[in-house]
DNA sequence: GCAGGCTTTCAAAGCGCTTTGGTGGATTGA
DNA sequence: TCAATCCACCAAAGCGCTTTGAAAGCCTGC
């Protein structure tokens, strides 16, 4: 059932029709209810396509996830993320555009997303340090969030929500450090990633305020793998002087520690302590057990329902100035963390 | 920069140009290659949308999860689906649409989807017995690929990629009676869901081979998230006779059951055994390190692929027979299993 | 030298919608 | 009663592409 069908059936014009279903004022109570009542009955849903060419929106976003950061799309944290964005959507009537791009030419994909038209805006993922991709869309003129930040270099003018990446780690790792904690692991993200960058920031800033000389030995980057937690936490703990504590960049390597304890034989919050931050994921609650972990905790999906927020703002009123979102992340003390061991 | 000003930039008319970016034969190699170099030096694109009206074609399939399974978006199983899929689709240079569906009128919302004409084909998640969708889209008409199955009382006219999950399940179970295990503990996904029906069907049938009667208690089903995995094991163990082996539909319950365990202080695979499902997720390895799983292996990304291939091949020429393919798991011995501990 | 057949190009219709710019008829005010 | 206003509706253009049907130009071969 199209528009001529049912207008035909109706017997109105095409512009009626669609001037009663698209509420407009001038078409009468009566037939905007017998309009309404037959496209009901029929089943009538106007075609997507054919309205986008004519209004030139889409009623749809796109995510763009570079395959560059490996395999983002398989990261929980994304997928979160998602779900929150996805809210906002359903509520909206938005569709949602999953592209996975191959990082060989980044740019022309960005492009080709524009000029296709078949999105009226999107959300960058996985912001890097003085991400190219910003300005592109900027001159590009596409609405657009990113979620994370790019460094200051950049031109500002552009919407983002972000976590206070470097203030949590900073946090936690005095928190530590309070604890009589000189040796502390980082199980960073990819330090190619912004904010893996500002969590580096975060963590060396506690260590250099407390006078603590930081060890390379200890810091590591890697995707936020179980697997990457377990490995760095055998490495760590074969060494003559491992570390009393370690900071992970999720709840994901934080697993993948606790895992290599058990194997060990370690106490967590004894022999060594842990603390991780927590993106609230939905299958990984770090709730109030006996083994809840100490953690800095901030929802993705609420950045993610906030990116979306922002990006629906921006569709609608492209002339609004840009706005920025900073999470701040909460400490939650489990039972993970406590004083040094005595050597 | 779209069609008409490029053929007038070539002074060539619209006709000519789309032909020569489409490859038809009738156009001369010569001004194939002048309007190729132009396309590419202006970034000319064709506007999906346009062509989309112009073709029926959209260049895009839909997938579409259901709320009712609660978020199954933000399941790490699902996201490893999507890598695979996205694969093909990247490849095939199709475009990738999620829409989140609320529960509550899931017809309405598969029509939608039809009429709106966004997609060329999608893929139904989360089959539930009896599912009410593959007739729905049967009588649509719109290509499918079901990633399960729906029982056999439904008309088996249609795509589907699944697991033996009944199989996978008997042969753990199986596996743990053969070492002396009659107390067995089975954590299931949702029993809405036709993969759980099978997995508790294989699990049931095992038990039944060998003469032991089941007790409803040691059956649990969920959405299979870390937490369930640990406060089942806890109410568990809690328990006057608790179970000596436990089943765990995927890797995430059965990290639950290791925290848990390590609570306690029971050493998988001693005193108690666990048998996960392990989906090959990309961000949970089951490696071979001591504390491997023992496990039912098969790749859920390579799930996707297939299904996205199925789609794409059914979509291309609609009147081919509809496969299926049923993936068999392999059963990997690792440690969280050993003999039943003496009463 | 010209009908017939290729090759290469084009104008125009159509996909399903929105929107512009009317039109005809009822209603109002003097 | 007639011009001025409104109201409710409509025909047609246009969004950017593909595709049909036709035509122009160039070879053939008799």
């Amino acid at each position: 059932m199209n528009l001529k069908e049912l207008s035909a059936l109706l017997n109105l014009s095409q512009t009626t029709v669609s001037r009663a279903l698209n509420g407009y004022p001038e078409v009468s109570e009566a037939t905007r209810e017998r309009v309404g009542k037959a496209a009901r009955e029929h089943n009538y849903i106007p075609n997507t396509r054919a309205q986008g060419l004519a209004t030139g929106r889409t009623h749809a976003v796109g995510h763009v996830i570079p395959l560059s950061t490996k395999h983002e799309v398989v990261n929980p944290v994304f997928t979160d993320f998602i779900a929150g964005a996805s809210e906002i959507y359903a509520q909206e009537n938005y569709d949602m555009h999953l592209t996975v791009v191959p990082d060989t030419n980044e740019e022309a994909a960005y492009r080709k997303i524009a000029s296709k038209g078949s999105v009226d805006g999107v959300i960058v993922h996985g912001p890097v340090k003085n991400d190219p991709r910003i300005k592109l869309l900027q001159s590009i003129g596409m609405p657009f969030v990113v979620h994370g930040r790019s460094n200051t270099e950049v031109d500002q003018d552009y919407a983002w929500v972000d976590m206070n990446n470097k203030r949590a780690f900073e946090r936690a790792t005095k928190f530590l450090i309070d604890l009589g904690h000189t040796r502390i692991g980082l199980l960073n993200g990819l330090e190619s990633m912004d904010f893996a960058i500002r969590r580096r920031a975060g963590y060396q800033s506690a260590l250099d305020a407390a006078g603590i000389a930081s060890d390379a030995y200890l810091c590591r980057s890697e995707e936020m793998t179980e697997d990457y937690g377990y490995e760095s936490t055998m490495a760590f703990c074969t060494r003559d002087t491992p570390p009393t504590a370690i900071l992970a960049s999720s709840i994901i390597v934080g697993i993948g520690v606790r895992r290599a304890c058990s194997e060990l034989n370690l106490t967590l919050g004894k022999d060594l302590s842990l603390i991780i931050h927590d993106d609230g994921l939905s299958y990984f609650r770090n709730g109030a057990a006996a083994s809840q972990y100490t953690a800095t905790r901030s929802s993705v999906r609420q950045a993610g329902l906030t990116c979306a927020e922002l990006l629906m703002e921006q569709i609608a009123n492209p002339d609004v100035p840009k706005r920025h979102v900073l999470m701040e992340a909460e400490l939650i003390i489990g039972s993970t963390t406590g004083p040094a061991p005595r050597p």
